[in-house]
DNA sequence: AGCACGCCGACT
DNA sequence: GTCGGCGTGCTC
């Protein structure tokens, strides 16, 4: 056989070389070469020399590119320990940089461990009793023994906390013979989730929803599908049914939310479905749990995580069903690095990985509604509440003829619903989609408005931290002293109101109700919102005072008011989804009044009641606003039936923005069905101190926009000092 | 993302 | 005359 190699063996043996993709802002991936005795397959993880470092790799499918000549290529160094990266990621990545046109190398970083994850699993040093009495056998050494009578191996620190000894102890045991160090893995498996624990008796119509979803997961094969009921109606337990199928088949699940911070309630629903808690996934993991979760989910010990939408490019290695809660949320769009819409490339990577995805809401986004409507995606209605309770009524006051008292924000109307509701023993919510005590500051000599140094935004008052604030870019500051316009001083006037304004106007005119602000900066982490959910449930709180955090996923039984202060907050400004969020988030908040026995009641301050938004949320008519919102869309090719992408230009630098927007805007695409509006300055024309300008490109439903859009900015190439991003879909307008 | 190479101001 | 500013470009 030797010879037949020598012979067929060219004068100069080509390397075998493969194609890995490395994290870092490049589309291509670079070929290397194989070291004899090294066997690679796409998937595994790599080390790889890059320049003077050494950099982390995926061996990637492309295939390699001759035109690199032998010469120039660098061995692989190492392979990394840990589980090869799926071929339903990979092509994940490559789907989600082909469509967001965010470089592939950035996408894979998203599904790579930011900490050290990767490498030998890590251990511990633990002790376990050999079975040799030790020579001298005092009290304190017999309560470490008698711990360790179970079999289980402790850390030193855990053994001394549970025997009450002193370490020294565990030392001296050691010493003596009595204990043996032993290596412990220090990642533990997420326990498994019993899928019989406690099933909970559906009704017929939840029962049905159900069936359905189980038969997808059963079926092992890529679908989708809307699960559309209203808030109280237990979606949560069918798709809990979905998981449980997945489960016992031996497959995992991925839950993704809205806001993963704010998920204590549904960690304690599915607990008391599954007995146990899933692993969870989200931006604030301590590194050491990231580490643990990343490691479990890719050894497929961790069966469910629920997480942010950075989750969906987690190692998983048998998906069996993904479940996007409330999937209208605009919080699943990804504003910065990669921009994308993590409901839609959770359908993209429940297809790689051949299972189906239930995308959950109260209020479906038109987009869904429109797939629905053309068969992409199938469609599980429950029509009605849960149990006894029932859907609460809805009534609009007209702050034109209902009109708060000078100075105050709640109208006659809304402060006596309060009231009674506060005396009949029950508790009421005020809903304001603004933090702080106010948001514009004025100085009441020369009319000059505090804004932020570097956004286009005015400076928020917080009493609460005795700053003002920038909601934008994190910069604050104490009040001046004096106006920085006429140096007048004690001249500042805080105009419109904040959650903070409220509560102390709620102290003014029901000094004996117990108030309590929810907003996303009054809570520091999971334990202070599990802290506040629990004072509402054991009704220490009458009135909670709430930004859209409360909007999300609460349960109160008690509550049975709810009151919208500013129900037109969302609807200023031209953003094209601004009827459709406004009516998502309202009816959400809604929803939270009345879960229970107790009917509830909700009013909503406008100054335009005939608004169709308004009109609707009171009458109730959801069908019919969602009918015409669909119609305007249709009428001016807006998505989902045409489709969006902005290209936003920013630098530091005004005029270098300015000009390279002109010249995107004078090489724009000119074909019929391609329209291309701006440059203009970006709605928040300067955000972190970087001058920003919009351009929007729209296109028809069935135009390849990737295609086009690539070949438009490689025309035009960015001068260093200007950064483009490119959004596709664009969801916000900020 | 790093890191080196490049061409213009204040210093031993 | 250099040291060093960060703009620009490359990494198989």
């Amino acid at each position: 056989m030797d010879s037949v190699r020598t012979s067929s063996a060219p004068a100069t043996p080509i390397p075998a070389r493969v194609r890995v993709l490395i994290p870092l802002p490049l589309s291509d991936a670079y070929d290397y070469a194989v070291p004899e005795g090294m066997t690679l397959v796409p998937g595994d993880i790599v080390v790889v020399p890059l320049g003077p470092r050494e950099v982390i790799g995926v061996v990637w499918d492309d295939p390699t590119d001759p035109a690199i000549a032998a010469s120039r290529l660098r061995p692989v160094l190492e392979i990394v320990e840990a589980p090869a990266m799926t071929a339903s990621l990979r092509r994940t990545i490559d789907w989600v940089s082909a469509y967001t046109l965010a470089p592939r190398g950035n996408v894979l970083r998203m599904a790579l461990p930011v900490s050290d994850a990767l490498g030998p699993p890590r251990t511990r040093v633990v002790f376990a009793a050999t079975g040799l009495r030790p020579a001298i056998l005092t009290d304190a050494r017999r309560r470490v023994l008698a711990v360790l009578e179970d079999g289980f191996a402790r850390s030193t620190t855990e053994l001394a906390e549970e025997a009450g000894v002193s370490p020294g102890v565990i030392r001296g045991l050691a010493d003596a013979g009595a204990l043996a160090e032993q290596a412990a893995v220090r990642d533990r498996p997420f326990p498994d989730p019993d899928p019989d624990a406690d099933a909970p008796v559906l009704s017929p119509a939840q029962k049905a929803a159900a069936d359905d979803l189980v038969a997808r997961v059963a079926s092992d094969s890529f679908s989708a599908v809307l699960l559309e009921g209203v808030t109280g109606s237990g979606k949560t337990e069918v798709y809990f049914e979905a998981i449980a199928t997945a489960l016992r088949a031996g497959r995992s699940a991925l839950v993704l939310l809205p806001e993963i911070a704010l998920t204590a309630q549904w960690l304690d629903r599915f607990e008391a479905r599954f007995g146990v808690r899933p692993a969870p996934w989200h931006s604030e993991l301590p590194s050491r749990e990231r580490r643990r979760v990343w490691r479990m989910v890719a050894e497929g010990k961790a069966p469910v995580v629920v997480g942010a939408r950075s989750a969906l490019f987690l190692p998983f290695v048998q998906l069996g069903v993904l479940v996007v809660d409330e999937e209208h949320d605009p919080s699943f769009k990804q504003e910065e690095g990669v921009i994308y819409n993590a409901r839609d490339m959770a359908v993209v990577r429940a297809r790689a990985s051949a299972c189906p995805v239930i995308l959950s809401t109260a209020t479906p986004s038109l987009e869904t509604l429109a797939n629905v409507e053309s068969g992409r995606y199938g469609h599980v209605v429950l029509p009605d509440r849960h149990g006894v309770a029932e859907m609460p009524t809805v009534q609009a006051i007209d702050l034109r003829h209902d009109t708060p008292p000078r100075g105050r924000w709640l109208s006659p109307l809304l402060e006596a619903s309060l009231r009674d509701t506060v005396e009949n023993g029950e508790q009421a919510l005020l809903f304001l989609n603004r933090r702080g005590y106010a948001p514009l500051t004025l100085c009441r000599t020369c009319g000059h408005r505090l804004q932020c140094p570097h956004c286009t935004a005015w400076l928020v008052e917080h009493r609460h931290s005795a700053r003002l604030q920038c909601h934008h870019c994190g910069f604050s500051g104490p009040r001046p002293e004096k106006c920085p316009s006429c140096e007048d001083s004690n001249s500042f006037v805080a105009c419109g109101p904040g959650v903070e304004r409220l509560a102390e106007e709620l102290a003014t005119i029901l000094p004996d109700a117990r108030v309590a602000v929810m907003a996303s900066d009054t809570l520091t982490g999971p334990a202070s919102v599990a802290e506040l959910v629990r004072q509402v449930t054991d009704h220490e709180i009458d009135i909670l005072i709430g930004t859209q955090v409360v909007a999300k996923g609460h349960h109160f039984p008690m509550l049975t008011l709810v009151g919208v202060v500013d129900a037109d907050l969302g609807l200023a400004g031209g953003d094209l989804r601004a009827a459709e969020r406004t009516y998502q988030l309202l009816a959400q908040v809604s929803g939270r009044a009345g879960r229970a026995e107790r009917a509830g009641r909700v009013l909503l301050q406008t100054y335009m009641p005939e608004h169709p938004v308004i009109h609707a949320l009171a009458s109730g008519d959801r069908a019919g606003f969602m009918a015409q919102e669909k119609g305007a869309r249709l009428e001016h090719g807006m998505p989902p039936y045409g489709r969006l992408v902005a290209l936003i230009v920013s630098s530091t630098d005004m005029a270098a923005a300015d000009r390279y927007a002109q010249a995107l805007a004078r090489q724009a695409p000119r074909q019929t069905g391609i329209n291309v509006l701006g440059p203009a300055p970006a709605p928040l024309a300067l955000l972190r101190g970087r001058h920003r300008r919009r351009l929007l490109l729209k296109a028809g439903r069935d135009l390849p926009v990737q295609a086009i859009v690539r070949d438009w900015v490689a025309r035009v190439p960015a001068p260093g000092t200007v950064r483009l991003q490119i959004d596709i879909d664009p969801y916000s307008f900020f």
